[in-house]
DNA sequence: GGGTAAATGAGGAACGTACCTCATGTCTAG
DNA sequence: CTAGACATGAGGTACGTTCCTCATTTACCC
């Protein structure tokens, strides 16, 4: 009735506890067929290993570093806060955590930085970085050594990461793209902007956008994408152009970060709450903005599922484990003025 | 610098292991005295007992039932899948799982079932239900037996159910106002539809949706409920009628359950596209009716978060534990043809 | 100050698994 | 046929905790 233990295994395949322990453990020193006959019997009694006994008895550690972006971005210290929530949780039972803090635009930096974590004492390494082929070769570099390795946020698809943890952004852009169209009433002009182009997640998003407005609202205009640099004045004569000469736009898709200086921008301008905004990312500030109408949607992705994720993940790479995808997926979520929870 | 066992706790606060035992699982025969020095210790140290090591020990398990409606509904369907799923995975960990089907609109069969739990053999118990007073007193009886009780999906704000594990309505209803009105351009008629308006769920959502469209969508009016008592034949002649009568709808909102008749009856009349349907719950049918135009949003909970929510709230009741708060909280999803991942 | 009850200590077994050693059994090549 | 390699068994210890027993100490009351 109750659950097998490995003492079933070795009653039901006719061997000795050692020999079971050797063939689950994949140690040497065991003939195929007695490997085959402890499998059969792992099979017919549907016996799966207490991973937290397992775990006790071995002394297990995950040693995991979370590379993030430093600078004070909303989003990188939502996500901090989060990962702090989660490390004092149950989820980093048995996690020891560190983190490390990269320039976000300085490839050079993030390489250092990944050179320098010592593979010796690590099991495993969340990474938010834009991918270059120096920080490909890092994380390759990291694969080497055995360690686990996950994408979070930002995907590096063409680094060995074994998982990426979150949204796909051509589904966000056209997620945002459909709200903008109906939100506007499919009439009008909308301008882009976002603080960097060199940004794949920005490419990606616009990509999406543009296909929507494109097959969906043709009678719309989307205007080229401007980016600001992180540099408010810039976000300011921005949008004060908007309000000066061009009156036919209805529509604003914030598609990076910068959501600040974009929303106070729009106050000075005083638009807030005139055009349709939508801005990716939910932070104190778009947040505030959302009660007040100033936006009318955030696209976002729960910082905390994020951090959990990556964390679970990368337990179960140490582990060989199998991962729940459905429980993984990192959804796209709409976040309007009523579901602000 | 590794974490604090009981072994440590008892040298720092020097006393023996048994002393420590004893004041940790709050057994009796210890001097108030002694159990200060022993918190002071745990204090110090920040010990945090090992609950998988204590489980291990202590041969826990946790016996839980699910008693969810019966019957051929989509969501509830989802819903026992997402138990299965969530069943086989790490969260189940420990967990001996039940489920009891009960008519979903027979107080007196839901209160059968929950008198025929017997408490002795069980620790928790995950309720979907509509209140009624025989099934606060159920439930009391429950509570009683030293149970913990969680109400899923639907709450059970009178009882002494220890937690409520899903969505606010009001605020569901809320949000399906606002995109409504965004959506349909805040002018014309909608009409609201549902099984059954004496569900607590239909009352709160329909109490937003007006609050919503009052508010902020003057120009629009919003129709008296429509009752179709799970019946298709009823559905499909109130949208007839629709169509036939009623040329200033542009809206559609529904409710509750039953969004297939819906579809159908839409896709009869040849109005599948034309009018801004929102709906609740995303299903295999109100999936493919987004991704078919027929449907403007879904407004839905995850299903697979509902379920491991329950599962590791109740554990942590059973433990005493507190609860992750951010972790548990179901949010109100909006699905668009966009972000159905 | 002695008796008694309560408080505490010391130690061990168990949970399911990992990992170690040492002894013994079995096969195979020369 | 036998040495040596390889395969297996038997048994122990450990992980952090629970829960048990039994002995010893302490505190308190008359």
């Amino acid at each position: 009735m109750n659950k097998p233990t490995v003492h079933d295994i070795a009653k039901e395949a006719g061997v000795s506890l050692a020999t079971v322990d050797r063939v689950l453990n994949a140690r040497p020193g065991v003939r195929e067929k007695t490997i085959a006959k402890v499998n059969a019997a792992v099979e017919r009694l549907g016996y799966v290993r207490d991973t937290y006994a397992a775990n006790l008895a071995r002394q297990r550690q995950y040693r995991f570093v979370f590379v993030l972006p430093e600078g004070p971005s909303q989003f990188t210290e939502t996500l901090r806060a989060a990962l702090q929530e989660a490390y004092a949780s149950q989820i980093a039972d048995r996690v020891v955590l560190r983190t490390v803090s990269v320039p976000a635009n300085d490839p050079h930096a993030i390489v250092r930085a990944l050179r320098a974590l010592d593979t010796d004492r690590l099991d495993g390494v969340a990474i938010m970085a834009p991918e270059t082929p120096q920080v490909r070769d890092a994380i390759a570099r990291l694969k080497e050594a055995g360690l686990a390795g996950v994408a979070v946020a930002t995907d590096l698809p063409n680094s060995k990461r074994d998982y990426f943890i979150g949204i796909n952004n051509l589904s966000a852009g056209r997620t945002a793209g459909l709200l903008m169209g109906r939100f506007a009433g499919g009439q009008g002009e909308v301008l882009v902007v976002t603080n960097s182009m060199r940004s794949r997640d920005s490419l990606e998003r616009r990509l999406g956008f543009d296909e929507v407005m494109k097959s969906d609202f043709p009678a719309m205009t989307v205007l080229p994408s401007i980016e600001t640099y992180d540099d408010p004045a810039r976000m300011a004569s921005v949008i004060a152009d908007v309000v000066e000469n061009r009156p036919g736009v209805v529509g604003l898709y914030s598609m990076g970060l910068g959501n600040a200086p974009l929303l106070d921008a729009l106050r000075e301008a005083g638009r807030a709450g005139d055009l349709v905004v939508i801005a990716h990312e939910l932070t104190p500030k778009t947040r505030e903005a959302l009660q007040r109408n100033e936006l009318a949607a955030v696209i976002t992705q729960n910082v905390g599922h994020l951090v959990r994720s990556a964390l679970r993940v990368l337990r179960a790479f140490c582990d060989e484990q199998s991962i729940f995808e459905a429980q993984e997926r990192i959804r796209i979520e709409i976040v309007l003025r009523e579901n602000l929870y």
